[in-house]
DNA sequence: AAGGGATATAGTTAATCCGCTATATGATGG
DNA sequence: CCATCATATAGCGGATTAACTATATCCCTT
């Protein structure tokens, strides 16, 4: 499953559900970083590609089906997206639509 | 119940938690501007002491006890203040902590 | 084509959330 | 005081959430 890059169209009360999880919000603070918060990865480029779901998993001390719908949380959010390539999955932070956002948020809240 | 204005010590997690709901979004929307959203009110200002329960339950469209408990969850997470004034409870944004908190995911987010 | 590894989905359980009704509390006004 | 009004609390049922295990799917490698 890869979530396309444009930012989806999504309910401003639906990204804050996204994000009232530290387990979620945890997530995303270690993928601003993800060469300093993760192992070397051998089939995609931590920054470019993102991080596979196992590390996160690991990292996170869930299963990986739990990891799994975590990140489609945020990926439905419109805050990462999510990139198909062989046989992993790597996700990332949409920067874009987290700072659209946070730009919407300085008006609206 | 009255809520004290410091704005108290809460884990951003929780400020999610109580944004994640279209009625208290829509509550805090309305009370950017109270005059303009509710009806007058006899004993006390509308923009200095806050709207009631009542005003904003009948305008939601649910009970007062459902509308106590969101403004409850807001007052929690320390977004809106409360201040009893005889047997009226008016609840009001607490802009300086809705200002903190966009700052913080300003650098956090 | 077969085995194995990474991810996704299904299904279960416990916990939390959201609405309601009923009731308690607290203040006001005859 | 007693009735009433505004708010808070208690308690309940239905819906969602978060975690798990088990399994399916998909892709690579041999």
């Amino acid at each position: 499953m890869t979530t396309p890059a444009p930012p989806p169209v999504v309910a401003v009360a639906e990204v804050f559900r996204a994000l009232a999880s530290p387990k979620r919000l945890q997530i995303l603070e270690w993928l601003r970083d993800p060469v300093a918060n993760f192992p070397p990865q051998r089939d995609g480029d931590l920054v470019d590609d993102g991080v596979c779901v196992i590390f996160i998993a690991d990292k996170l001390g869930v299963t990986q089906p739990t990891a799994t719908a975590h990140l489609q949380a945020l990926a439905r959010a419109g805050l990462v997206t999510s990139k198909r390539v062989g046989q992993w999955t790597f996700y990332k932070r949409h920067e874009a639509a987290i700072r659209a956002f946070k730009h919407q948020l300085r008006d609206e809240l």
